[in-house]
DNA sequence: ATTTTACATGAAATATATTCATTGATGAAT
DNA sequence: ATTCATCAATGAATATATTTCATGTAAAAT
């Protein structure tokens, strides 16, 4: 009855990966023979082909690059499950993967990931910042168990708790004339250069929140990848950034930099971790949002 | 290398359904013994036991329920992947799963998927209307392929688009006192039985954007099911309902109900049709759509 | 106590997958 | 233009894996 087999989802990636049946056969420490075997009883029992022979090399048709998109879609999901039921055999331990879906976090994140490493030995935590289809995406094709994102999704199927909030404001450097002011306003950044991380500009509070409603835009706009270059462009004078105030005070005391309160009420912002529902009572998930929360509660009692 | 194969899935879900290894052979066309040396050899190679044998019965153990979840998510998938590649075998032909998370689009729905099903002789069409994980969920775990929904999501590796606008009505009975107002007014709600599809409160529009901003409940609140017995109750007087204009009007040649407008301005609604972003060229899906505004083009100017 | 029902197991039979050895075809290099 | 290298296809042989058959064991049910 049943005919796609997860070897045959194996090839195709390997093929599409390597170009060529001879050397995804290496990959998969078979023969070329072994495969060209395996893909034509399968191209017989679809009764369509999956490449089309041009030459010496394989071009996928249609279904091919069909069956490519199951392949990739499902082929990570089995290794997974497999890793995590090998897992269930050496005491009670499994994978947290984390998405990111908010640049700054990452900071935050290490001073949670730490302890939660020492109180869970058994579970491993592995953060991606990179997802084909979005956060919320990876959240529900199990790409990721979990996503730290500014953004959440009352949807059924998925949970968000908040775990942090804080005020986004403006990063300047040594002697700006924006240091002294209350507040900074829209206007003040016309001459400006804006230093952010290289995502969308829909994505970036300070333009949403403060720029846009207010139809300014600051002179120039430099994308940058790390938080540690961003601040150091600031603090050397090149430019100005919008960054959590946690983050700038703790950088303030390496770098000479200062926070400026964006408008007159700030820009309050939350971070909040998503799960999959199903996933809620899995121990070790559990344990690190009660983690995320008590770091919560710490800050706001330090600051 | 890899261990964990379709078979075991396919297994683990029909031990799950059946109850007992017997019966799982039989579904499965093999014999008690086939399955039993399977199984062993599964759990030898992970490991990790997927049941406990309690007495002659199994119980699935963490690692089973686990392998369960796993089977129950991944399994359709691969069936329908077959299925469409077989499909892909005889022309160019689909199946296209539409969810509704929307009681009254049904009606709205028949009126495109008739004509495209003429000119899409070769494309099934599956209509559901349960997901475990909601419309979005289903989106992404690829239960289905398209989503009726009031609430649009736009985010990364979905699109949405507006097919359908409408005003969401009150609809009364005959010699309702409400039958000449102008417009209803919450405080008008006060007396009434007010009947609605079950589902939670916050997904009701009258609810979230007429009754709750003036804090005012109905009489009673009572919950049907389908379109058509809602009307003859509200027809019968036994209470209003909140639906789409069209709906109420198309209903009014049938049975003595009225159309109410629900405070001064009305309520006004969008209906969107969302896909995942990777389908978007698939010929009979963005046919569907193009159908589906069509119809839209046609409604406007017709009412 | 006996029967029924369910899972486990070893050996045998069967089916399936893989390799080996070879062919034919297509580019690339001389 | 010929040779050489590379790649996929194929048939037969082989190896491996799966499935059945026959039987055993244990727990419920009668």
């Amino acid at each position: 009855m049943a005919i796609l087999e997860r070897i045959h989802l194996a090839i195709i990636r390997a093929v599409d990966q390597h170009g060529s049946l001879t050397a995804a056969a290496e990959q998969l420490h078979l023969t070329q023979s072994a495969l060209s075997h395996t893909v034509r009883k399968l191209e017989d029992q679809l009764g369509v082909a999956i490449w089309r022979r041009e030459g010496r090399s394989l071009q996928p048709t249609q279904a091919g690059e069909y069956l490519l998109a199951v392949a990739n879609r499902l082929v990570p999901q089995l290794a997974h499950a497999e890793e995590r039921l090998k897992q269930f055999a050496l005491g009670e331990s499994g994978a947290l993967r984390i998405g990111m879906e908010c640049h700054p976090c990452y900071q935050w994140l290490l001073k949670i990931v730490s302890p939660y490493l020492a109180s869970w030995p058994t579970v491993d935590v592995d953060v991606k910042q990179k997802f084909q289809f979005g956060g919320i995406g990876a959240l529900f094709g199990y790409e990721i168990d979990m996503l730290v994102t500014p953004d959440p999704l009352f949807k059924p199927g998925l949970r968000f708790v908040p775990v942090f909030d804080y005020e986004q404001v403006l990063v300047v450097g040594p002697g700006h004339p924006l240091r002294d002011v209350a507040h900074a306003k829209p206007e003040h950044l016309i001459e400006e250069t804006l230093i952010t991380y290289p995502v969308s500009i829909d994505r970036l509070d300070i333009y949403t929140q403060f720029l846009m409603p207010a139809g300014i835009r600051p002179k120039r706009h430099k994308p940058i990848e790390t938080t540690d270059i961003m601040l150091q462009m600031v603090a050397s004078g090149r430019g100005v950034a919008a960054l959590p105030r946690w983050l700038a005070e703790e950088y303030a005391a390496k770098l000479d930099v200062a926070a400026v309160r964006l408008g007159r009420h700030g820009i309050a912002k939350q971070i909040f971790l998503g799960i999959r529902e199903t996933d809620a009572d899995i121990d070790y998930i559990g344990a690190f949002i009660q983690l995320a929360r008590a770091h919560q509660e710490h800050t706001r009692k330090t600051t």
